[in-house]
DNA sequence: GACCCTGTTGACAACGTTGACTCAGCAGAT
DNA sequence: ATCTGCTGAGTCAACGTTGTCAACAGGGTC
């Protein structure tokens, strides 16, 4: 944007409807370019200076601090300045300067929040984020989504990034190993709350699912249907999640009595192709599993397609870790055990606004039940 | 947070792994408190405040002016003072204020941008947000994403907050009839760019998919499998798209010398359930239609649903628009006419910080093309 | 009438940074 | 020796707001 303008002049301005376009073509993008009388986009009318209390005082007559009185609906002023503060905001369109009052304020407040997950394109990911602007709306606060792609380097800068914008508090699904880091953070009054994973060398707020207990359930759901040969498969080992969610499985094998096998346990499948060559070598193996347990999303879908290829997705039983959409429009109908993630993510930015509200009370950890959803898939009976 | 204390002490701090849990359970969530030893979040080793450049400029022993200009790299400071500044900067971890940095410079910018889209949940405006968020990150700006829900109010709301944070600009998937009121943002600085929906009453960039050609293109690929009863099933009809969609539709039949049978184009379907309804209507009717194009991504599901319901997956061909996750994993798999949602997305906020950084050409459109992906579903033949 | 209290308003400085300007020092031209 | 121009550094004010404090008006009390 060029210098600001003083001129207010107002240019020619004809009717919008009188649009020209002249078409090309480049890289296989039409662009059209509006040769509308209107004249350039950011020239259009000149560039106008925004309104400041100054303005709004001098024009209503009053002095600037009570124009930020009123802003900030300090109760001390009288009803006739108030209406004639009020009046004149309108009039001018007025709008504060955030960064000036931030700068000012005693608390620095900035209504920005930031939001640290896997990747915003993931449905997991998707739905916390949407569960997160919903309440940091009740709290007139901006989110700010950031993808780490379960890199460690890539949270510490984002981490850096929000801090540098002075967001008034985090909102993280970690991916470091540690998060000493964060010390320094939190203690320069930008609070933390953990989702999904819990913080490591650190001290916070947490707000998982019951990740064990799910997975248990999930496991013994397969063994009740008459399975002993059931295998595990997850995603990256370093991931918290993964380790709880074996431990589940184990716990539950314990319970019915079954054996693990050598090899049934397979982990660090980090995306769909992975997981579905894994259920192949599997099934190519001298004791193939009759039923799969799939510790995440992704594994999941990576499993279907490989079963779907080779015709046995009616004969290998399924059940997943976390709920996916169209699960229930597969053949057959996929059961999982589902997450509330809605719950997840509204439970951890309630905790952060109470953080930035001042509670300092000791961290908490949440944990969110999971909920198992029979649908066809995890309910296919062992071969004979 | 409490105000900011002075306080530097350092508080004891034993070792990690002493955290002690209690638990106890409210409504479904269980919470246990750590009482570790390094006391409470908050409080931890007491509130301490953030270096500014004049501690920097204290312990490198220069002026704070100097500061600035390391800071912001400009070349007139000496090696050796460069040297000091930065060591002070890392030994202090300074951070430069930008509410501060944007409040005094001339351009006032950010390092922010908006992004406004129909819902950060479904997979369309999720693929987009993380196409803005890796151009934006080159750019060292901050994204926040809004999700409208379709209504226009929201538009304006939303809007509204991104001015008053002072964004550097808008990318905008619109929901408003009328985009009048933007023209007071354009002209207090701020760049708006329009995705997936052009302008209206508004000389503004816009990034758009070939909606009729694609549609066409659709409906000409049924046409030459042997359909000559294809329905059209939409979205709310006020939205742009749907009728650039529904003329593709109507430039297909026309070409293949097809009639438009009465009540054939179905359109106001918001979402998956009424697009059901909708077809198992169709379905119902005197003269059934032997094909199906579903212009949107929940209309196509929904589509899908009733089909499966009614046996007739396998009977009626379907060809969708726009690509959608698992397309490929279901019975038959589905046809699509695909946008390249990530181009659409990169190319929009290519433009809007060209726009940021002071391009004032005339506002263009632009179109990206869309690809028919074959898989199954859009290939059945009518019966007999 | 002097006193105090309360409630409303404004003057002023300060937040942390950068733009405009100044100034000292020095090299090269005169 | 003086002048000019340039380079590197610093001083000061200003961005738009809010916290602090003082001033003032009006009312009630003694």
């Amino acid at each position: 944007m060029s210098a600001r303008g003083r001129c207010h002049s107002a240019p020619p301005r004809p009717r919008t409807g009188t649009t020209v376009k002249a078409s090309r073509r480049e890289a296989g993008v039409r662009v059209s370019v509006q040769h509308s009388g209107r004249g350039p986009q950011a020239a259009s009318g000149e560039p106008v200076r925004r309104a400041t209390m100054k303005d709004v005082a001098a024009l209503s007559g009053v002095s600037i601090k009570t124009v930020s009185r009123v802003i900030n609906g300090v109760s001390t002023v009288s009803d006739e300045l108030r209406d004639r503060v009020t009046r004149a905001i309108v009039q001018l369109d007025f709008q504060p300067n955030l960064a000036a009052s931030s700068l000012r304020r005693t608390d620095g407040a900035t209504r920005q929040i930031a939001l640290l997950l896997e990747d915003v394109a993931n449905p997991f990911s998707a739905t916390l984020s949407r569960a997160v602007e919903n309440v940091a709306r009740d709290h007139d606060s901006l989110v700010f989504a950031g993808s780490l792609d379960e890199d460690p380097q890539r949270e510490l800068e984002l981490v850096r990034a929000a801090t540098l914008h002075r967001v008034d508090g985090i909102v993280i699904v970690p991916a470091a190993p540690d998060h000493g880091y964060l010390h320094r953070e939190i203690r320069t009054g930008t609070p933390v709350v953990f989702v999904d994973r819990p913080p490591r060398g650190l001290a916070a707020d947490a707000v998982l699912a019951t990740n064990t207990e799910g997975a248990r359930e999930a496991v013994l759901h397969l063994a009740d249907h008459g399975h002993t040969e059931i295998a595990f498969l997850g995603d990256t080992r370093t991931i918290s999640t993964v380790g709880e969610r074996v431990a589940g499985y184990r716990a539950a094998l314990a319970e019915r009595g079954l054996p693990e096998r050598p090899g049934r346990v397979v982990t660090d499948l980090p995306d769909t192709a992975s997981a579905a060559r894994a259920v192949a070598a599997l099934l190519d193996s001298d004791r193939p599993p009759t039923a799969l347990f799939t510790a995440q999303n992704l594994v999941t879908i990576g499993a279907i397609q490989t079963l779907q290829e080779r015709g046995l997705h009616e004969r290998v039983a399924v059940v997943g870790f976390d709920d996916f959409p169209l699960a229930d429009l597969l053949v057959p109908r996929v059961t999982v055990v589902a997450q509330d993630v809605v719950r997840i993510g509204t439970l951890a930015v309630r905790r952060l606004f109470e953080r930035i509200a001042g509670d300092d009370a000791p961290p908490r950890e949440e944990r969110v039940p999971t909920t198992l959803v029979v649908r066809g898939s995890g309910e296919i009976a062992p071969p004979r």
